[in-house]
DNA sequence: TTTCTGCATGGGTCA
DNA sequence: GACCCATGCAGAAAT
């Protein structure tokens, strides 16, 4: 293999030459991005310079503006509304308040908009609600955003929506199996369903259990990759999986459980994964839907963590997955994908560890993608994520952070037994994906 | 004795 | 210099 690094960008591919005229070492985020390909980026022009002929342009709903939705790099540009459609973060702007803080903006800034954003449940379905694109949780404010204040403050119970079913069904305490959840949380859960946070997380979203494929079909999701990649050694064999984080709180469900026609509950984001080969990468996102043009903060992800993976890989994906539930964990050979039935939007990816892929079963998030693209946890308990396979298999990893020089050090725990299924080892790489609202999550190998 | 859990440490990276 | 994160280590818990 060649050592020669070429830009990040899969459409540019230019190799970082640094002996040539013109180059500068960057540094963040534009470390491993040609000087054409940053200054694209840096001026709001990637998608303009480099997806103009592709698909999943949309345009803004108060403004007609043209967003391109089908891409990592500009999913933070624009906002769902749960009507259906989007809104450029402009616009948005306008509309509520994106808090500076990169935490969850309390509810009061989002309670008194979001039952306005949310009364069309009714008429609009999932697919066209999941239809405007993948955006990070934190900016999906009907699924995760109200509750996510909330969130910190109150306990979280797991729950698992069964999209295969059509139905959803909540994820009962004396189903979580994670003995240290049972150790540690259970008290904390029955207080829980008792105070009714239980019955938030299901969705609207999953009558149909095709969440995302009327997208899928629209955008046609290109994710800002390189070619380079593929597929190794055994592609076919496969299977899949759900995991589901959960929790919203009872203001969720006085939220969301009061739309009409929306009895079941909503469904939390559901990340999923699989198998897939590596490939190049996409620019991951920025909180609270801070526009790229404004100043990065330095929350958004190192060019290590962008997501890799390519056209054919997502297209492979797809094909093969058609009809899987919302959400499902795809296995490739050395590859494990999480990932939701149509729609592959990869939001970061980290190469395994030798401790992560060790018998020890913690795996270390990064700390940004981890407050980037989880539910913000206020307790070093955290809390749990289930994952499901298609065939039933259950996984739970306990999403939760230790305290580390005045910082936090996030992990996934519990994660061996999925390792050791999937064989994972150190060198393998996790992506983690999204689905309009829900995240999946993607290991493979390096070559 | 082994495994689990929580924290500390230090090298590497970034601003 | 600050921060991140891979890893080590010690004490607790489980077998």
């Amino acid at each position: 293999m060649s050592s020669t690094k070429v830009c990040f960008n899969s459409n540019c591919k230019d190799a970082l030459d640094r002996s040539r005229k013109g180059w500068r070492r960057r540094t963040g985020e534009f470390a491993d991005l040609c000087d054409r390909c940053a200054s694209a980026y840096e001026e709001g022009k990637f998608c303009e310079t480099f997806h103009l002929n592709a698909s999943g342009w949309r345009c803004c709903e108060s403004c007609g503006k043209q967003i391109h939705c089908g891409c990592i790099v500009s999913f933070h540009m624009f906002v769902l509304l749960d009507a259906g459609g989007i809104e450029c973060i402009t616009c948005a702007r306008k509309s509520f308040i994106l808090t500076p803080n990169p935490a969850w903006p309390p509810p009061s800034l989002f309670l008194p908009v979001l039952p306005e954003r949310n009364k069309d449940f009714s008429s609009k379905n999932w697919t066209q609600i999941a239809g405007s694109g993948p955006m990070p949780w934190r900016q999906a404010p009907s699924l995760f955003s109200s509750s996510s204040a909330q969130l910190e403050l109150q306990p979280r119970i797991p729950f698992e929506v069964d999209t295969r079913s059509g139905s959803d069904r909540l994820f009962s305490i004396d189903r979580l199996s994670t003995a240290s959840l049972e150790r540690k949380t259970a008290d904390k859960l029955s207080e829980r369903v008792m105070n009714g946070s239980l019955k938030l997380g299901a969705s609207d979203v999953l009558e149909n259990g095709n969440a995302g494929i009327n997208w899928a079909e629209q955008a046609n999701v290109r994710v800002n990759v390189p070619q380079k990649s593929s597929f190794s050694k055994n592609d076919t064999s496969t299977s899949h999986f759900s995991l589901a984080v959960s929790s919203l709180s009872p203001n969720d469900a006085n939220d969301q459980t009061k739309v009409p026609g929306t009895a079941a509950p909503r469904p939390t984001p559901t990340p999923v994964i699989g198998k897939i080969g590596a490939g190049l990468s996409g620019e991951t996102q920025i909180r609270n839907g801070r526009p790229r043009g404004e100043a990065r903060p330095r929350t958004q992800l190192l060019p290590r963590y962008w997501p890799r993976i390519t056209d054919q890989e997502l297209q492979k994906i797809s094909g093969e997955y058609p009809n899987v539930g919302h959400v499902s964990m795809l296995y490739y050979p050395n590859h494990m994908v999480l990932c939701s039935n149509s729609v592959f939007t990869p939001l970061f990816e980290k190469m395994l560890s030798a401790s992560d892929a060790g018998r020890i079963g913690r795996l270390v998030l990064p700390k940004k993608c981890a407050e980037t693209y989880f539910p913000p946890i206020s307790s070093p308990e955290g809390l749990p994520l289930k994952v499901q396979d298609s065939k039933g298999k259950e996984w739970i990893f306990q999403f939760r952070f230790w305290p580390n020089n005045n910082s936090r050090m996030y992990v996934l725990e519990g994660v061996t037994p999925c390792i050791q299924s999937m064989q994972l080892q150190a060198g393998d790489i996790g992506v983690m994906f999204q689905l309009a609202r829900y995240l999946a999550w993607r290991l493979t190998v390096l070559p």
